[in-house]
DNA sequence: ATCTCCAGCTTGTATGATAACCGGTCAGCA
DNA sequence: TGCTGACCGGTTATCATACAAGCTGGAGAT
């Protein structure tokens, strides 16, 4: 039994169908305000039940794409995902990803001062928990960047906004996958970055230690920007272009 | 007919139960990876039709917080909101406004910052036109508070980084309907408000213009704190609870 | 001409049934 | 004992049908 493969699963039915309208929505084959056809009538032009055009819909509805109202119909919205904020799952150019990871230094800045008034006694000691492990740590090995990303995750959610916790995570998520992709092409770390990226680290705990909100802001600045820089992204305010 | 008011529309029952899913899965709740109960159990929980569920359930599968599997149940997402931000369409709650426009106060200092570095001629002028129309615009009136928008909006944009623009924009489209509402609460705005308001415009713009980055986004942060106290939201960095 | 009311459309909700799918149980067998 | 495989209960996915509630437009009454 050769070249055996993953089975692929057969899709949900409302997830073809929710597919195949917000493609339509998007490419103007409807238009914005336009009605649509009525659930009877797209179940038929699917070949599908009532419910799975209703289930389509709902999704539709909480991307905030369409607008229902009782005996009228559904309405193309007028601005399609005015109250939604999401970005593409896989940012290859080099330009987006510079543009995304320099929102990032603006908000973990931010929530580095936030944290360094607001943060409490054990999440002091998780920062230095995580500092500690990276220098103990083979530089570059797995556990290496799971204590960075923690420690990151740790003044996030130490800035006591939960705002900027999840935005960040929700930044991290979808920078993950290419910063590691730019680490890979980027020249394998020397030691002196992995001693410099210490030293940052270290000089953006001690600010929030010693409660020192402007000092924190600036040298997590400093460190992301740093570390943009060594993805080979340019500096946080580039005359790029 | 005295004190006619709008009317509440009842909200369907597909919106309540996801908002409570949804909540009870952020608040923890439900642990990522746990199951949850299933759709039966559930409707007879909410007292609705399994119908109901389910499409509350799409939802929340197309927000990515739970994956379901046929005959094995729906899960939560081990980390939800990877490929999505959203917020809830109308933070009623004090908190949550003072913590949203807290990420807004970080990220259009920053982007007034880029702004100062990269704007050109020409939103330099769109700046200088919006705040001569706030100074002749009667205070209070409509188009006071539009000119005030299009002012923001061009900083956003002179930013040159889309992202800021976007997600400045997205924050306000949230903000917005709570703004207008805490302006009706407060007092109303003595003229003393107005003059401060025309000033901090004022101060960031003359930054902008002299190319000063940090001064411009300090500017813009002493403005936008200053639009929180007014709206009796309390500072940038506030010692709340 | 204007008003009232209702038929007929829409979406929202409920109910019941069937199919596909999964995990565990347990008799049957070596 | 240890393994296999059919079976069972529970779950999601889908379908079909029915009724409730909201809206529109026109027939019919005034």
């Amino acid at each position: 039994m050769t070249s055996i493969t993953s089975v692929t699963r057969a899709p949900r039915l409302s997830d073809e169908v929710a597919r195949q309208l917000t493609a339509a929505i998007r490419s103007g084959e409807f238009a914005p305000g336009a009605r649509l056809p009525s659930e009877k009538e797209l179940a038929e032009r699917f070949e599908v039940s009532r419910m799975v055009v209703r289930e389509a819909m709902s999704r539709l509805k909480s991307d905030e794409l369409v607008d229902t109202r009782q005996g009228l119909g559904a309405f193309v919205s007028a601005e399609p995902g005015k109250s939604l904020f999401r970005l593409e799952p896989d940012p290859a150019i080099v330009k987006d990803l510079h543009d995304i990871f320099q929102l990032r230094v603006a908000v973990e800045g931010a929530a580095a001062g936030l944290a360094a008034v607001r943060a409490n006694r054990s999440e002091l000691a998780a920062m230095r928990a995580c500092l500690r492990e990276m220098k103990v740590s083979v530089a570059g090995r797995e556990d290496d960047i799971e204590a960075d990303n923690r420690f990151h995750a740790t003044i996030a959610r130490a800035s006591r906004n939960p705002y900027f916790d999840r935005f960040l995570t929700f930044l991290g998520a979808n920078l993950h996958g290419a910063i590691a992709k730019a680490r890979s092409n980027t020249a394998a770390r020397h030691p002196s970055s992995v001693l410099a990226v210490q030293a940052e680290h270290e000089a953006v705990f001690a600010a929030i230690e010693r409660r020192d909100a402007p000092a924190a802001e600036a040298a997590m600045r400093r460190h992301l920007s740093a570390a943009m820089e060594r993805l080979g992204l340019g500096p946080f305010t580039g005359a790029r272009s």
